[in-house]
DNA sequence: TTGAAAGCGCTAACAT
DNA sequence: ATGTTAGCGCTTTCAA
């Protein structure tokens, strides 16, 4: 049952249907009564197919993510999902850390204007090969961004957040710190690293040797199996600075299976803030990131460059902070 | 730049260009490759709002989910996620925690073509008053679900699995066990609820005074919270059967801050088996749900059920089972 | 193997 | 205030 029914059944013609479907045009009470009692009669729904074809929108959000099993995501999305929604939008999302295959891009999605529009949370890299379309592309990267790219962007700064972590733990007396980190395709891997280095070496320390190590992944196990690492090339480190919350958690727990105790043998300094953190015990010391306020900014930011395409957008940089609990 | 532009490039009609596109009509190599020639050239792509409303789908699938934050529901639509994008669909995200409103469902989106199918985690009461529409409208129940009703769904046996877990408790010599339920229109809470009296009642036991509490949600912190509540009262109980992980997790630390420990003092047994359970300390007790499967067991049903509307199909009911670890 | 043409359901410009 | 009508981009029957 198409609209043409409706406009039958009322007497009207599809126009005037149309018009009290979107209620925004001038219609006659007595005539918009009488369409408003043959749709409610017959059930009728308007199709969003005929409807976006026609408008040439599809109302869609697409969202990529690396993993939204991982809390930290997880957020961001929620913060996404809240103001688009309010805009009448919806999320498409996708789910990247299985991987899509070389030739078929989340992208395309956009390509093919499945989406009005997206939120890229994934490597940089990936984003970089990207960029030149940009222009076509109507896209926002989320935490995953190059500060000098073509791209409207949100996240925090990296670099900075990870040389106040890692200061901290120095200032509280630490001298051998580990550094746990994920796949260095992520901007925020190379970025944090970079954190790290400087805060060791405005410090006078360096590295301990074989305490950098790289995970393929940010689960608790990752964090776990680092640590197990870390441990068997006998070095004993007095902390360890993890790029994310939930593998300085498997972390902690890797420690604890050694028979190591937190925060007295070894500091733990996790990132992100999710809830869980004051959640394990010790609780968990952390850079927080205002994660919901970056996905609110991120659709915010995106449904600007959908309404308005031309006007130049900047990147924003929202702040991190220090979270002093039991762990470090 | 439509199909019409490429046609005319190539010297061949758009009925051409179309069959090239989705290769599946014998087209000659020489045309195919001149034609494949212009699209790479100018970078064209196939608008999918035209070919959804010609071809009347959407290609997405609906995931209704009461709150993705909650790594269970996380795990879930990774499950579904896999399936659909190996048969070519996407997900239509919508976490349904922060209300819609009751003029306005999401199942509209259903209604509107928008999706061709979904998966509703949600309460059942929510997919009661919506069960009479089901011959209508194509969907799957995932988790909640009325074994009774109409639509087709996918979960486990949650008075049973209840059953084992608070028997598994009783076992252990557990003779005051406290109960920590969720929202009870939520038919998991129901049954778990009647699961928990069923093994405390073969027992010989009674539900301790002030013992059950019910949270508003499933975050670490309503757990906390609801263990306050319980200590509030005077009652000291020597076990805590809560209906989820999350809420397990915050009730041993609520009970740390108490300065009663686990499972000594108190045995605390979580339901779903999240990631996290093996990151505590003590490691959580749970009954598992085979959550991945579960998810991915409703995207096939669903997409059985676009294929063929009108086949008969049976509701399943997975295995649960009992992880015996630290806390209880 | 290819082309012509209809039409999916809707909106919006234009006419009345 | 309402109707007429073109057309969004695509697929698909039918004909050649």
């Amino acid at each position: 049952m198409s609209i043409i029914e409706i406009a039958r059944r009322a007497g009207v013609s599809t126009a005037t249907v149309s018009r009290v479907v979107n209620n925004n045009y001038s219609v006659r009470p007595e005539t918009r009564k009488k369409v408003e009692g043959v749709i409610a009669e017959m059930g009728y729904r308007a199709n969003f197919l005929g409807r976006n074809l026609r408008t040439a929108q599809s109302r869609l959000l697409l969202t990529m993510v690396p993993d939204f099993g991982n809390p930290f995501y997880a957020e961001i999305v929620r913060g996404i999902d809240g103001v688009a929604r309010a805009e009448g939008y919806h999320l498409l999302l996708c789910d990247t850390s299985s991987g899509v295959g070389a030739d078929r891009t989340y992208f395309d999605l956009l390509r093919n204007r499945m989406a009005d529009g997206a939120i890229c949370l994934d490597p940089a890299t990936i984003q970089q090969e990207l960029s030149q379309e940009t222009g076509e592309l109507c896209w926002i990267a989320c935490c995953e961004f190059d500060p000098a790219g073509a791209v409207p962007f949100v996240g925090i700064d990296n670099t900075r957040a990870a040389f106040d972590a890692v200061s901290y733990l120095v200032q509280r007396g630490r001298r051998s710190i580990a550094f746990l980190n994920s796949d260095p395709r992520f901007l925020y891997s190379q970025q944090r690293h970079e954190g790290y280095l400087n805060a060791l070496h405005v410090a006078g320390l360096t590295p301990p040797a074989g305490g950098m190590v790289t995970t393929p992944g940010l689960t608790y196990d990752h964090g776990r199996e680092a640590i197990a690492d870390i441990l068997a090339t006998g070095l004993r480190p007095d902390a360890v600075f993890a790029v994310s919350d939930t593998l300085a958690i498997g972390a902690m727990q890797g420690l604890r299976n050694a028979g190591l105790s937190v925060p007295s043998d070894v500091s733990v300094m996790g990132f992100d803030n999710i809830q869980l953190c004051t959640m394990v015990q010790p609780e968990l010391t952390t850079v927080a990131q205002p994660m919901h306020q970056l996905g609110e900014t991120a659709a915010k930011l995106l449904l600007q460059r959908i309404r308005n395409p031309d006007a130049a957008i900047e990147g924003i940089v929202l702040d991190h902070k220090l979270h002093i609990r039991g762990s470090a």
